[in-house]
RNA sequence: GACCCCAUCGUCUAGCCUGGCUUAGGACAUCGCCCUUUCACGGCGACGGCGCCGGUUCAAAUCCGGCUGGGGUCGCCA
């Protein structure tokens, strides 16, 4: 019996693109199991295919599971490791196991029925497989991914094989070649695909399915996590945010679901946005300002408590960073148009009414919100008007949209002059209509 | 087509293994109401599901079989 400092996980990413919402979610569950069992965690890099392995997808993949928590005790790449391979084709061969055919080197087998008891499936029974023999090593050398992958996980020393369900089908083929090599079989655990909302396999078509564009987009790898975990596995006790410490504890490969879950944008929405809404204002405010810093969308001279204002008004209306490029425009320049839906608002003129409000708000003497409302209200009340009726063009004047933050504060944070002079744009707009 | 996997609200899921405690629980989305200057946030509520047919049983979402539906794999890609 062996204890579990001698179990070991791995994940197996292959260099060949960037890693996706399915391959985190594989990578977290393996990770998880061995955080909770207090086994070692590795990555195997699968460069064999030379021609399509990339340094930057590399570099790009090893940052994103970073980026999202995670980390590993060994690494090892494969394109390091055709000797191992060969020597173990050799054996094969010299056993009439293998034989060497046009270029490459041919695994022959004679199958009757392989049986594997899947961790999160039960037991899998083939009874049939399509072909008798199976490449091992191509005619350029390289191994081949189910050869390379038996003896890695072999040789590695893993003992329970987490990946996607999409290898089942290479499993009975595997089986074969650790039996014929002599070689202790790992126990396997294959996890559901991640569906896009038409069924399918997830592809760049419905949406992006790369850890970084998500990165890009403001998500947070807290929530990223998360939302991964409430796919395919459940935490109890109807609880839907969870940290990764936290099911680190809880976590076991055999509660995984085995039923394929649809990727729901609307529903990561609402788990990053819950982790915005619980971030402290110091926090989020160092986070928005290196956000837009980085999509240049601050000017130079930005100092911190006017952007603490800003995240305090945003923070619960937006559920990614990148909602915060169009909406916060309007708080470092002036150049906005009115945008889409504020013709209707715009539609009547209120050029008379609006400079009679502009100059009761000159003679407001401390531009706090509480001053602004009460000067509002009374300027609203003396000319017979509902609040909202000036309320709805002087936020398209001073923002350019018809939404957004309460009105006074809005205006507090822009300061009485800025606020005068978009006024003063709006009824110069008026005017020119006319 | 062959092989394999899967099947609870539109979506993610709890319950299923160890049948009764379930008028099937929660979340997202949607809709309504409240809050309110808009949008959000928050609160309350509504809508909505055990794919079908048989069997086992006093009793089935839960066990068994078939059907149907969906998915995956069939590369000298991984």
């Amino acid at each position: 019996m062996s204890n579990s400092k001698s179990k070991r996980f791995r994940f197996a990413p292959s260099p060949t693109g960037y890693l996706h919402i399915g391959g985190a979610r594989t990578c977290l569950f393996s990770w998880l199991y061995a955080q909770k069992i207090g086994a070692e965690f590795i990555l195997r890099i699968e460069d064999t295919d030379l021609e399509r392995s990339k340094k930057e997808y590399l570099d790009e993949i090893l940052e994103s599971i970073k980026w999202l928590g995670m980390d590993w005790d060994e690494i090892f790449y494969q394109s390091k490791r055709f000797d191992i391979y060969h020597s173990y084709a050799e054996k094969l061969i010299s056993e009439g196991k293998a034989c060497k055919k046009e270029g490459a080197v041919f695994f022959k087998y004679d199958f009757e029925r392989v049986e594997i008891n899947d961790l999160v499936r039960g037991k899998i029974v083939f009874t049939e497989l399509p072909k008798d023999e199976e490449v091992i090593i191509k005619s350029d050398g390289s191994p081949t991914y189910n050869f390379s992958c038996v003896i890695d996980d072999a040789l590695m020393g893993i003992s329970c094989v987490i990946r996607g369900e999409d290898h089942i089908s290479n499993t009975p083929k595997q089986i074969l070649m650790y039996e014929a090599l002599k070689l202790s079989i790992p126990e396997f655990a294959h996890v559901p695909l991640i569906l896009s909302a038409s069924g399918g396999r997830m592809s760049k078509r419905y949406g992006a399915t790369s850890l970084r564009e998500y990165k890009q987009m403001g998500y947070f790898s807290e929530a990223i996590t998360n939302y991964l975990l409430l796919l395919g596995w459940s935490p109890g006790n109807n609880r839907e945010i969870i940290s990764l410490g936290e099911a680190q504890d809880i976590f076991d490969i055999k509660n995984v679901n085995k039923t394929g879950a649809v990727f729901s944008l609307d529903k990561l929405n609402w788990i990053n946005g819950e982790y915005i809404r619980s971030k402290s204002i110091n926090e989020l405010t160092r986070i928005i300002k290196a956000y837009l810093e980085q999509r240049s969308c601050l000017p130079q001279d930005v100092d911190m408590s006017y952007l603490e204002k800003i995240c305090r008004l945003f923070q619960e209306r937006i559920s990614k960073l990148s909602d915060l490029v169009d909406w916060t425009r309007f708080c470092f320049y002036d150049d906005f148009k009115y945008g889409e839906g504020t013709e209707k608002i715009l539609s009547n003129d209120l050029s008379k009414e609006i400079s009679f409000l502009s100059e009761r708000l000159r003679e407001i003497d401390n531009f706090d919100k509480e001053q602004i409302e009460n000067k509002f209200r009374k300027a609203a009340g003396d000319l017979d008007l509902k609040l909202r009726v000036l309320v709805h063009p002087t936020r398209v004047a001073l923002t350019g949209r018809k939404d957004g933050p309460g009105l006074f504060e809005t205006m507090e944070l822009l300061g009485k002059e800025k606020v005068l002079k978009r006024l003063n744009r709006l009824i110069q707009h008026w005017l020119s209509q006319a």
